[in-house]
RNA sequence: GGUCAGGUAGCUCAGUCGGUACGAGCGUCCGCCUGAAAAGCGGAAGGUCGGCGGUUCGACCCCGCCCCUGACCA
């Protein structure tokens, strides 16, 4: 009875769910770690490439040290060779946000994967997949080109058409995809920024300059820190046949280097390259959303501020 | 000192038998984004075509001089 008393104190001031989201080498984690030592949080990774089992220098995942006891959820589950997926990502996320809550734990979100913090926090339902029908659009696309499919979808789904620009292969795929096995519209609708829980996200900012010059430095000291070793261990266990994690920054890079293709020097100034232009589609996808509160990174009270708008 | 090559967008380079620079890649800026999202796609802004003078109706493209860069010769 006496427990049953103070949940019930508890649940009446639960605090939202957080979700510390910006650009990459923002200072993002460390603000989540600030966080979760004070609100008694837990941290949930929604940082497309950390969920990858042994991607850690080039991901810049937190060393347990860093994570300084707060248990990290969501890292290290899956393996390179396999194809990401927004969807499971989703069905892995909400369960856990609910129990986290359950429990009295504040779930705070961390990453820079905009779809991902939105599967996870927002009213986003995913039609499903067809392995078969997609790799036969895949290869009719390899084959075709793009404008075949594109017409096609415009008989098929006029309103998809109209969203999706006729050069874009890969959603024109998904878009017949969905529309051939549920046969049903792929309706891509917009922005409709409809949360599931209560929450809050926190946009960590930091000058564009700043930004990248510090995009710069943490790839020299990725390097430093062993990434090519790491990609080569890597390599060995088929992360050049994974279809997301090859692609990840410096991973793509650094395989391009150890395949003979790029020097040293070129597979690096390619990957700070392609971590600027990273930052920009970053920043292009969270400014859009206007729920995000933005606090400068560099400003004196970052966690102060932060707090004062979880508490708000 | 001489010879040759070259000086065109922020960078690397295309290009025109003289008629408004058609430029391209990268960068920059901006945007899109529902099962690969560290991915995928699009738009825009940037040039007095090294300088001065000449030829011409007209020159970035022809001529002369000068400056700069690179290679080679001495």
């Amino acid at each position: 009875m006496h427990t049953q008393r103070v949940d019930t104190l508890i649940t009446v001031r639960q605090l939202p769910v957080i979700a510390v989201i910006g650009p990459t080498a923002a200072g993002k984690s460390d603000l989540a770690v600030d966080l979760a030592l004070e609100l008694g949080g837990e941290i949930i990774n929604t940082d497309s490439m950390q969920l990858y089992r042994g991607m850690d220098i080039g991901t810049a995942k937190l060393s347990p040290e860093e994570r300084r006891g707060i248990p990290h959820h969501l890292l290290d589950i899956w393996d390179v060779k396999r194809t990401a997926s927004v969807a499971e990502y989703q069905s892995l996320a909400r369960p856990l946000i609910d129990d986290l809550r359950a429990r009295g734990i504040v779930p705070i979100l961390v990453g820079g994967s905009g779809l991902y913090v939105r599967a996870a926090l927002d009213d986003l339902e995913f039609p499903g997949t067809d392995p078969e029908i997609r790799a036969r659009l895949e290869a009719e696309l390899e084959l075709v080109g793009t404008a075949p499919l594109y017409e096609r979808l415009r008989e098929r789904d006029p309103e998809a058409a109209e969203a999706i620009l006729s050069s874009n292969g890969r959603r024109i795929v998904r878009a017949l995809e969905v529309i051939e096995f549920s046969g049903r519209p792929f309706s891509a609708t917009m922005p409709s920024y409809d949360a599931v829980y209560d929450s809050v996200q926190l946009g960590v900012e930091v000058p564009r300059e700043v930004l990248d010059e510090r995009v710069a430095a943490r790839v020299e000291r990725m390097w430093e820190a062993g990434l090519v070793e790491e990609v080569r261990e890597l390599a060995a266990h088929g992360l050049a046949e994974g279809r997301t994690a090859s692609r990840a920054l410096g991973y793509a890079q650094v395989l391009r280097l150890l395949g003979g293709e790029w020097s040293e020097e070129q597979a690096k100034d390619e990957t700070i390259r392609a971590t600027r232009r990273f930052v920009r589609r970053q920043e292009s996808w969270f400014r859009r959303d206007p729920r995000v509160v933005w606090l400068p990174q560099q400003a004196p009270d970052l966690l102060g501020r932060a707090l004062a708008e979880v508490l708000r």
